[in-house]
DNA sequence: CATGAATGAGACTTCATTCAT
DNA sequence: CATGAATGAAGTCTCATTCAT
C-alpha cells in the first residue's frame, strides 16, 4: 500500500481546486456574466450541486479569485521592500528582480491576471494600489539614498 | 391639416437612432451580456416591441455598431491613401493628419470605439486590420519613395 | 360595441388580481414554503414569467397580502372609534357592530385571515396590535364615560 | 478490554434519540417543509448519512413523531376508561385527573404536541379522534349512569 | 408608430438522498 | 458506528423575444 494511504475525503480538496482552476479560466476568457456554472462543472465532470459544496455562489468564487490575485501579487511586492544598510550596488538589481518577479507572476498566472487586472470591477483599484506600492517601494529606496527619482 | 405635414417616418428614424445611441452606450459600458434590452428601451422611453420594430435582435444591433465602427474607421484610413505624384513636402503633414483624424474619431466616438476595440469578439481582428491598413499606407508611401521605414 | 370599449391592456389588472387571489388561497392552505409559484400560475393559466410581471418575488406577494389584511382590518377597527357627545344608549350597539364587522370580515376573507392571523411570521404582532386597538377603543369609550371596564 | 465492554449499539440508540428529539424541535418550530435534514444533523454533530442510518426519510421521522404523539396520548385517554361497579363518588375526580393528565402531557411534550395538533396534516383527524375518545369515555360513563350530559 | 401582455429557454441555487469507504 | 463526497430533481427568477391590438 505504501504511499497511497490517502483515500477517504482525499478528493474533496482536489475537486475544489479543479473547480477553482476551471472557474478562473472561464472568468478570464468570458467575463463574469458569460461564465456559466453549468459549463464549469461540465468541464470538471461534476454536477452542479457539487459546485455549491465548495463555494457559496458564483459571485463568491469570483471574489475568491480576485482576492487570490491581490494577495499573491502584493506578497510579491511587499517582499521587495529594501532594508537600510543594504549593499548599495545591489539595489538596481533587486528592483529589476522585483519587476521580473511581477511579470513572471503575470506570465505564470495568466487567468488570475486577466481577472484581476481586466475583468473584475476592482481592476482599476488593484492597478492603482499596485502602482502605489511599487512607487512607495521606489520612494522608500530613494529616501534611503539608493537613487534619485527623476520624473519627466 | 396644415402644419402637420411632417410626420410619417420622421419619428421612426428618430426612435431608431435614439435606440442605437443608447445601445452603443450600454454595450460600451457593460459589455454584451450585461446589456439588457429592457434597460435600453427604458432609457429611450419606449417599449420593448418598439425595439424589435427597428432591429432584428440584440445581436444584430451589436453587429450593426461594430460595422459602423469598422466602416467609419476604415473610411478614415482609406481616405488617407497617398497618390503618386503628390507634392513630397506635404507627406509628413498628411500622415500626421490621418493619425490625428483617427484619434479625433476615437475621442468623438468613445462608445463605438470601446465596442469596436475592446468589447466585440472581433476586436482583435479589427485591431490587426487597422494596423495593417495603416502599415500598408505607410509602406505604399514608402514604396512611392516618400520616406524610409526603420524598424527597430 | 357599446359598453365594451375596453380592450388593450384591460387584462393586465385582471391577471394581477387573479394571481393575487390564487396566491392568497395557496398561502392560506399550504403556508409559505409549500406554496409554489409554478402552482399559482398553473391555476391561473399563465406562465411563470407573467408572475414576475406583476410581483417582484414570492416573498413580496406574501408581504402584500399581509399588508392587505392589516390595512383592511385596521381600517375596520379605526372606523369604530366613538366620538364624544354620542348618544349613550347607542354605545353598546356600536361596539357589537364593530365586533360583528370584524367577524364578518374574517368570514368574507378567509384566506387573508388565515394568512394574517396564522401563517405570517407577523401573526403574533398583528394579533397583539388588533387586541390593543380594540382595547384602546374600549378604553377611550370608557374614558368618555360610556361604560366601565371590569377586568376579571 | 475490561471497561470497554459497553459499546455496540449503545451509541447507536443514543444518536437515534438525539436526532429524533432535534427533529421534533425543528418540526414543531418550523413546520415540515422548513425543517432541513442538514440543520438537524448539524445540531446533533452528526453527518447526513447517519441520519439515514436510523430513519428511512424525512417523511418517515415525521410520521414516527406523529405516531408517538398519538400513541402516548391515546394511552393516556384509554387508561381513563371507567369500569362499571366503580365507586360513584370518585368519578368526577377521575375525570378531572384524566384531563389534568392530558394537559400535563401537552406541557411536558410541547414539541410533540405542536406537531400532533398543529403541524401534521393529520392534525384535524387527531383532534377529532381525541375529542371522540374523550366523548366516548364520558358517554360510556354516562351510560353507566355516572352522570348526565347536558348539551347547550 | 407604438405598446400592454405574455412566454420559452435557461440561469443560479437548494435539498433530500445515496455511494463508497 | 460513521462520514466525505456527490447528485437528481425541483424551485425561484431573468431575459430576449412575440402576439394582438
Amino acid at each position: 500500500m505504501g504511499q497511497r494511504g490517502r483515500k477517504k475525503g482525499a478528493n474533496g480538496e482536489r475537486s475544489r481546486s479543479l473547480l477553482l482552476a476551471i472557474a478562473a479560466d472561464e472568468f478570464a476568457h468570458k467575463g463574469f456574466s458569460d461564465t456559466k456554472i453549468s459549463t464549469i462543472v461540465k468541464r470538471a465532470n461534476l454536477s452542479q450541486p457539487t459546485f455549491y459544496l465548495y463555494f457559496e455562489s458564483k459571485e463568491s468564487v469570483f471574489q475568491e479569485l480576485i482576492q487570490l490575485f491581490r494577495s499573491k501579487l502584493f506578497d510579491l511586492t511587499k517582499s521587495s521592500r529594501l532594508e537600510p544598510g543594504i549593499d548599495l550596488t545591489s539595489v538596481p538589481e533587486r528592483i529589476s528582480q522585483v519587476l521580473a518577479a511581477i511579470f513572471h507572476f503575470f506570465k505564470e498566472n495568466p487567468n488570475l491576471t486577466r481577472i484581476g487586472l481586466f475583468v473584475g470591477e476592482e481592476a482599476e483599484d488593484i492597478k492603482k494600489q499596485l502602482s502605489k506600492q511599487i512607487m512607495d517601494n521606489l520612494i522608500s529606496e530613494q529616501e534611503n539614498g539608493y537613487f534619485h527619482l527623476v520624473l519627466t
